[in-house]
DNA sequence: GGCATTTTGTTCCCTGGCGGGACGAATCTC
DNA sequence: GAGATTCGTCCCGCCAGGGAACAAAATGCC
């Protein structure tokens, strides 16, 4: 199994390679067609990128009246690997070039115990995948942290979460250890990249993509890129305050949405309701069985309907969709994706959003926006992650 | 005077007329360093555009140790027309092609008197800066309009304060009755293009405008570009609920930020104050003089010191700055410009407004975040206008 | 003042990118 | 089997554009 040796050497090259990792296998016609080259010059540019070892001659495609064509797609060999580090729990992916996911693992983790044990334990994951047989090595990384990113350096900045990772050197360091080329964005942004890659937003240019989970985040795409702020914290939606009399944050401030609606906030309401005896039925019984409770115990009394988990669920979707509503007026996308582990929550939380987004906000801005989940679950980030060093790969240098 | 007669050919003659336009005049070899391209391509290109009407030269430059280089500019005989329609005024100003005022007009109208009278009356306007000898006619003309616009097609969508415009053929309209292309934007978005060209934002790509007068609105430039939204109607932020018990507004919900601070709701506020007897001074003074009062008589008042004004102002910039503080945190903009008429409320209202941003912000996305007013005044909007329309013509048809 | 130096603008040549046409190969249809 | 289609390849020619060389016009040193 060979390694990605080079990167395309122009503009033609690099719309060749993300055509086909986006839209799959496709004949050399189809290729002049779709990129608007002759048929001469894309054989010439293809060839030189099968010599390259980016591209194989994959068999050929039924015939379509004529002689049939050879199916170019990008090399079978070639394996990216999506890292998604989450506060409690990282996602590793392996992909082919195409970032179809060959192989999956989730560990629980702590952030908190800083970059060092935490690459550790990824490149130990890495190497689980590989033992499986899923690749040998790795022609790129991309990886995901949730919190700022100075992107141009893959270095994290003033990340509230993850105390010890201020400034260290993510992108190189982890280079090191795994040896390829490795890029590092927020995990949300990769969220949206991977919703758009392959997900609900295919396509489409201009959304946002809410992540709800430890905290709460928002994936902005304009034109087709990801938007990343001044100083890498363009989406950082969980300080914006829904009450001013609302519940201290961690922050500092008072009323910020996290501190309203977010895993801790949500585990800390239902402990509140049922201590208080308001809860008369599963959420006391997750209590009474576990010690304690988590947004999981609410989402799972919510499916079998207690009253007061479900409260608890809508009067969030209510804060969160406040949010959105006001983000929606001002940013005018043509989509909302809603993603992160809190989806789970089932159908009244996106009922709660929709409600409010669609109330609150211009007709204009909300007659043709579709708010929807996210397609991909648990692994967007890792493929969003996985598609953001494909991209950087398949530029040129 | 000769007209424009055609538009750019390629990409690098494009780049030639917008760095002319942008940084003024500059020699031959100088275009060669700034577009990365060699001495003879330039010479030829601007050769070509020299015979197309579009460039001159003007004089000799200074030597700077060598043979003196001729001075290349945009002709000076094109003529611009921007056109910022307000709710209750038009500004139409006349630039040449390096976006220089020559001469400007400002006129009351009423734009609920819909499209075909306000388009005679920018025409009358435009004839007097012609008699005033400052064009012979238009090669272009940008138009602002306050509401959403289908960019493509230059259409007001829905437009909430002018009935009468909804899909209205505005840039068909204006083109015929002008003779000249027409581009048509949203005001605010031309506001935000005037500022980034001339003003505070020179250079900045990726900022916030902030326009208050009539309502309030918000132009977002992002990479260098206007970000319009899937419906043209990115940046309308005057129906952010800022509290949800607050004043009913026009558009049908409770405690919009226009309903609590824009030019309408201060005179409001002022008279409900004056007439329960709270204010003691300046503002009561202007009430009985002329019966009523506007914003600029608060601004008045303010200015000389009345509490009860400065305590109006401030509660405003208190909403204006809280939803800037979310879009703050949001967009991560690295500057935020205040313009419109309201501005022009002194110095309380900036600084309420600065307030609430770096107190509700996160401080990674405030730290080096200057909040400004716009430096253009009353002519940002008729300024962008231009550059709209420069824009589209000094690119390739 | 003379001469070397520097900068600009122009001309000329050569290369490389790229399109188009011609051709052969492979396949379908009649 | 003949003609039509489609695909891939080869080859020719155009031209965009870079670089070198040169002329023109200025500066500055001696």
């Amino acid at each position: 199994m060979r390694r990605m040796t080079a990167r395309p050497a122009n503009a033609h090259q690099e719309r060749v390679l993300k055509l086909l990792r986006d839209e799959g296998p496709r004949s050399r016609a189809e290729l002049s067609g779709l990129i608007d080259l002759s048929r001469s010059k894309v054989a010439v540019e293809v060839d030189r990128l099968m010599s390259a070892g980016l591209l194989v001659v994959d068999g050929l495609a039924a015939s379509r009246g004529g002689r049939r064509s050879h199916r170019i797609r990008l090399s079978p060999e070639l394996r990216f690997l999506g890292v998604d580090i989450g506060a409690t729990s990282v996602d590793v992916a392996v992909t082919n070039a195409e970032l179809e996911v060959l192989g999956h693992l989730n560990e629980p983790i702590d952030v908190r115990e800083g970059p060092v044990a935490v690459f550790e334990q990824v490149v130990v994951m890495a190497g689980k995948l590989k033992a499986a047989g899923l690749a040998e090595s790795f022609d790129g990384a991309g990886v995901g942290i949730p919190g700022p990113v100075r992107f141009a350096e893959g270095v994290p900045v003033a990340p509230p979460i993850m105390p010890g990772w201020d400034g260290f050197p993510v992108r190189k360091a982890l280079s090191q250890v795994l040896g390829c080329p490795v890029m590092v964005d927020n995990d949300v942004n990769l969220m949206a990249l991977g919703e758009r890659h392959a997900g609900v937003a295919k396509r489409v240019d201009d959304f946002l993509c809410v992540k709800i989970g430890t905290g709460i985040g928002c994936g902005i795409v304009v034109n087709g890129q990801v938007h990343r702020g001044a100083s890498g914290s363009a989406g950082d939606i969980g300080h914006i305050q829904v009450d001013p009399d609302g519940h201290p944050c961690a922050c500092g401030n008072r009323g910020c949405l996290e501190a309203h609606f977010s895993g801790a906030a949500l585990a800390r309401d239902a402990l509140a309701a049922v201590e208080s005896g308001h809860s008369t039925g599963a959420l006391a019984d997750r209590l009474a069985a576990s010690g304690t409770l988590t947004a999981a115990d609410v989402g799972a009394a919510a499916n079998v309907g207690d009253a007061v988990a479900l409260d608890l669920i809508r009067a969030g979707g209510d804060h969160v969709g406040h949010v959105i509503a006001g983000l929606v007026s001002f940013f005018n996308p043509s989509l909302v994706v809603l993603g992160g582990r809190v989806t789970g929550l089932g159908h009244g939380l996106l009922a709660a959003i929709r409600t409010q987004v669609y109330r609150r906000s211009l007709p204009l801005a909300t007659g043709n926006l579709p708010i929807v989940l996210g397609d991909l679950g648990p692994v967007a980030g890792a493929i969003g992650a996985a598609r953001l060093i494909t991209d950087h790969l398949f530029s040129p240098a």
